[in-house]
DNA sequence: CTAACGTTTGTCCAACCGGTCAAAAATTTG
DNA sequence: CAAATTTTTGACCGGTTGGACAAACGTTAG
């Protein structure tokens, strides 16, 4: 085990609970090293040395931070199944991931940021735990298209462009705004890119006709 | 005009060219704040003074880098033209995006970075230039949607998946790699990806038969 | 009440960071 | 050559940051 059991009362839960949702916060929009503790602190509305009490290090705070985003980030994927119409699963996959992307933008964001910096504390989570279940799912993928259910094409890319564009909703929320414009880049742009992705993925874009 | 015509002599050119060459290495894998001058100094072979000599402040030369970025990074949407067969259109502006992402990925990632951080220094130009860009291109897609040529669907998000896909070969390389693992993910992961989001938004996962 | 234990904070420190400055070194000009 | 100009650097400064520490405060159990 990783985790030596570390005993902690129900005051250390709730405090430790209050600085990884202000950490989220800020870590997700500034960065790890573009954050201070002093930021994380204010925001979860205590002196500095008092969060260092319940976290030594601020590197402790990210590393808990990512141990347990990774663990939900790859939960939608974890469901895709065997059982079903293929079409039907991989339509309900895409939509799990954009309605992560809108409910849970912070996350995303605090991954991309790790990844985008070479991802030096995940590294081996990325050659380990998800390269296991891509290679799991791709080969199920790879099974429906044997059994001529959906097109043939590579798996793992399919995977890759459905994170893709399902988390641009989240990581690039700013540009899709500004580019949507106040009218269209409201609540609803969520619902319009699920119809779109939909489309995409399913039927592609030759005419019907 | 904005650029008061700066004189520069032939070595304040080459040196300004060579500190821009280092940090954009240093930024695109740090990021803005977690970048220090000493670390681009060093990269492009000088001293810290010597650098501040070329550059008066840190933020001059990522300003001076985003700035020359737009100019190139929307190059191939400007292109896609009216002009010529729709679907070989679209095809050809995906395949110059995913070039693009294998030939400029610090690039890439230096756009991701700003964007992430909720695009503190582009924000205007995001709502302004841009924004036209893309509507005046999704006007464009949408004459060939009226005219029977492509698949009715939403042009802007069309343009956002377009983006996503390709970039997330740059932006998430690390990744793409961990998950391809050594065989798969050397120099032909590029060609892969091509062929796959070719048929994609070509033809959609739809079987065949 | 009081001793023990868990929690909170003011103060301090060393390292780092962006930027200045004056003086030295190199280069160009006359 | 020598004067003028440009380029380079070492030393320095004020502000920030991650983190240490001991003292104060609060809470609970005997």
């Amino acid at each position: 085990m990783d985790t030596p059991a570390p005993r902690r009362t129900r005051i250390q839960q709730e405090k430790r609970e209050l600085i990884l949702e202000a950490a989220l916060e800020v870590f997700s929009t500034n960065g790890f090293r573009g954050s201070t503790i002093d930021q994380i602190a204010e925001a979860a509305g205590m002196s500095k040395p008092n969060l260092l009490y319940y976290f030594r290090r601020k590197e402790d705070i990210h590393e808990t931070l990512m141990q347990r985003l990774l663990d939900t980030w790859l939960a939608p994927l974890r469901e895709l199944d065997d059982i079903g119409d293929p079409l039907t699963e991989l339509r309900s996959y895409i939509r799990r991931k954009l309605e992560m992307a809108r409910d849970f933008p912070r996350e995303s964001r605090l991954f991309a940021n790790e990844i985008l910096q070479g991802a030096p504390r995940i590294m081996p989570m990325l050659e380990g735990e998800l390269k296991t279940l891509v290679d799991e799912k791709a080969a199920v993928i790879k099974g429906w298209m044997r059994a001529g259910k959906i097109a043939h094409t590579d798996p793992w890319h399919l995977i890759f462009s459905i994170w893709a564009t399902t988390q641009h909703y989240a990581d690039f929320d700013v540009q899709v705004r500004a580019v949507l414009g106040p009218n269209r880049g409201g609540d609803g742009r969520f619902e319009d890119a699920a119809r779109f992705l939909e489309q995409l993925f399913i039927d592609g874009l030759k005419p019907k006709t």
